[in-house]
DNA sequence: GCCGGTCTTTGATTCAGATCAATGCAGGTT
DNA sequence: AACCTGCATTGATCTGAATCAAAGACCGGC
């Protein structure tokens, strides 16, 4: 009996009742795949700037968020930090056949996560087309993002940078808990300059210089998108 | 006895005799599978600065480099570029399960493909795990390509960036064709400038710089790396 | 409420890289 | 050889964002 309530502890409360079951790489399972695959999971949390994996970290974990704001990114040996993306809950993380991880990933705020031991999750994935289907429709989405990340990031304005991050994480968010104007901001003005590849005080002026002409409204932990299709005008440009 | 002949031409002489054969996707495949896939191809040419698809094209093929170089490149409304990758031989291009490229991919010099139809591919490749884990092996292997490039363009130098651009693309070469310090560029210096996030003239110039410091020398049609160890310094820094 | 820390905003100044403007330099054509 | 034409290089100048330097603002802990 207490073995088999550890073990419910552990593989964390089972499949059934996860919130980001219908999303993810989850969404490709039958429900007696889901049953296994309930068995090579386990939940752990993480506080507040805690680091779930680093760079140089031998990589045998995947990641699927369920609660929280994680930060991907890559430090270059001098400290120069690029952040590589933003990861909210649905989103699987580490999925990589590399010996080592090569970007750190930590916690924005207290976070969640499904852990999968890489081996396992490799045996049981193999032939499964169904989930390798879907792994890589998740891995060319992420690819199609880092492309557009990479315009953003080679010829972009600060303005221009600035706005487009607005818009896109607020349609993260719309798509995550429906329409809202209001953009909840949880990382730092540093993590912000860090993934615009801009400096704090840039990212800074220029939350200011849009507030200035009507665009954005800035609010404690966050902004509200005043005037949504400027701001949408500067992202496309 | 004719129709056997356009066939054979139109699927390309075949892939026992295909350069790029033990590279690419087509290395998981045995040689069954192999047959069946040679009737899916196509071989195409093209001439140099020809399009081989564009951004707002509907993603009907998918295709493998035999011969040449491309590249590909995101356009903003306006016409600013940000290249976002060179193809070279054997890289496998056109991955995806959206409606459209999202990018454009043109021949720089003359190029010829190994086109395939992505629905008869994607039946294909559907209940083969051998193929679709290779697949996934290569959209993880240019998901970290290109998150290393994001830290190039938003953190780096100048010169940085011109280093790391030289020390990567004979890295490549080099796995190509053999070791050699002579580093040919068929792209032009606008090409690596929209690959680099920078302007021509500031590209110009630093090749410049890096010839007086005589860590390149700089050849019609490429450059030498003359002190190939300052370079990677440049480019790890 | 007050204190000490961290994070953010604002201001002054600098500088790396962009922009503007020639000039140089091949490879092809007549 | 003389003349294009499309790169590539070099020089002069400008500017957007970085850097340097203070203030504020916003906590959480007593």
């Amino acid at each position: 009996m207490k073995t088999s309530l550890v073990a419910v502890d552990l593989h964390g409360q089972g499949c059934a009742d996860c919130a980001v079951r219908g999303f993810s790489v989850c969404a490709s399972l039958d429900q007696f795949e889901m049953r296994e695959f309930e068995h090579l999971s386990r939940r752990v949390s993480f506080a507040s700037c805690e680091t779930v994996f680093a760079q140089e970290d031998t990589s045998s974990f995947f990641y699927n968020l369920l609660d929280g704001v994680m930060r991907l990114y890559k430090l270059l040996p001098d400290g120069r930090r690029q952040i590589v993306g933003f990861v909210l809950p649905g989103d699987f993380v580490g999925m990589t056949t590399e010996e080592r991880h090569g970007f750190s990933a930590d916690a924005i705020g207290p976070v969640t996560v499904c852990q999968f031991a890489k081996m396992p999750f490799g045996r049981f994935a193999e032939d499964k087309p169904n989930l390798l289907r879907r792994m890589n429709e998740l891995a060319v989405q992420e690819l199609n993002q880092a492309r557009d990340h990479m315009v953003l990031l080679g010829r972009r304005s600060a303005e221009e940078k600035v706005a487009t991050f607005l818009v896109g994480w607020r349609d993260r968010l719309v798509e995550l808990r429906g329409p809202s104007n209001m953009v909840p901001l949880p990382m730092s003005r540093q993590d912000i300059a860090d993934y615009l590849g801009l400096t704090i005080e840039t990212v800074s002026r220029t939350f200011t210089k849009l507030e200035r002409e009507g665009i954005i409204a800035i609010l404690p932990g966050g902004v509200s998108l005043r005037d949504s299709a400027r701001a949408e005008a500067l992202a496309a440009a």
